[in-house]
DNA sequence: TCAAAAGTGTTGCAGGTACACCCATGA
DNA sequence: TCATGGGTGTACCTGCAACACTTTTGA
């Protein structure tokens, strides 16, 4: 007997910091290590749906990023039985993000993606290979943008890049590069109450932001 | 009841084309049609080792590139029951590649990528994100070589990007970028009996293909 | 008036693009 | 000697990398 999980790697951006959405199992095997949240398939269900069911009912958003990574089916990743698991990650607005009735903050946990706890069976190899992807994928479509809150500065911009692609860049030309793209409208909105100079605020143009999903792009950063 | 099988997109290089191995069904449903070589998933068998055993079946062949692609999982995509399958895509020499015994050339038909048949089940869009796939890890992986035979011109192997990318390249600077790479050995051969200036032939440098192939490269065709 | 971060102008250089020409072979 | 495809030299030009300076705010 074969038994399919769906598993997501929920990813959002707070504190400078890339982070991932942990849960602490309440149930064997493994009870009380941290794990990626999921659910054994149904049958009725299509495994992308079930996917947003799992994300839905952690952080009650609909409509957001979500890609499959793959399947991960070594024979020993689940003790007792064989379970193939299906992995999705997903991008979320962490402000957007309020913990569901049933889940207390004791259970679910924001890590940072580069100092994650003991994670239970190969949930630890599922977020590198999350990761990587999403490395990947910020490079070639416009889909960094969907961690970030509505309105952000273009520093805020720069510095999700860094904690994703774990490098330093460069201002001067990480914001020539943005311009280039032309999809941030000023929002007319300036950063208060910070000692300096205060920020602009942006905001996406929605258009250009879907043409560009469309049409692929190349960030060369 | 949710049932697993695991198929395979294998491709090879022949007549300066992009070539996938189908075969055609000969049990219901969807008897007749053109498919995927795979199988259903045996629960003592990793889904990696069973895209092995299947390529093995096929071709004779071990220890080739193989790649899991994604988990496809819609209700409906397999008549009857519920199937989701696991697809893997494979790079071979197609010169290495000898059909089994069982397997008569009737069942078994190398296919060009643009002009498919009609295939069973999802099969056909599964063959295009394998192709999609294919596309971006050739530029990032020196794995396109695995489709060539041992001794190849540099023509062979512009058509061979030619014929994945589905793009022309302009012959001069292709050879520019091959030769940085240092990757190829001149083997002191030379095409025969042709009517123009015969073309070195080479093989890769082993070394520095693992090497590469570690480090990630970008080949900006 | 000072500290801190926002925001911009410019120049040199690497490397990609494009083009045209010569070479070796069989018929 | 001609047709065919193999094989190379180079000049232009785009566009990225690197750097330093000005601006605006709160304390």
């Amino acid at each position: 007997m074969i038994y399919n999980s769906v598993d997501c790697v929920i990813f959002g951006f707070k504190d400078e910091k890339l982070k991932v959405l942990l849960i602490k199992r309440n149930n064997e095997p493994q009870k009380g290590l941290m794990a990626l949240p999921g659910d054994f398939l149904d049958s009725e269900v299509s495994i992308y749906a079930s996917a947003q069911n799992t994300l839905k009912e952690l952080t009650s958003l609909e409509n957001i990023y979500l890609e499959q990574i793959r399947a991960f089916g070594e024979i020993d990743r689940y003790p007792g039985k064989r379970v193939i698991t299906i992995s999705y990650y997903a991008l979320i607005n962490i402000e957007h993000y309020t913990p569901q009735a049933g889940y207390t903050a004791e259970k679910l946990e924001w890590c940072d993606i580069d100092s994650l706890p003991k994670l239970a069976f190969d949930h630890k190899e599922i977020i590198a290979i999350a990761h990587k992807r999403l490395k990947r994928r910020v490079r070639t479509e416009p889909i960094g943008f969907n961690l970030l809150p509505e309105k952000f500065s273009l520093t805020n911009l720069q510095q999700l890049y860094e904690a994703i692609l774990q490098m330093e860049l460069n201002k001067r030309n990480f914001r020539t590069k943005i311009n280039q793209m032309k999809l941030l409208i000023d929002t007319g909105k300036k950063q208060e109450n910070v000692a300096h100079k205060p920020a602009k605020l942006y905001r996406f143009d929605e258009n250009i932001y879907e043409k560009l999903k469309e049409e692929g792009f190349y960030f060369n950063l």
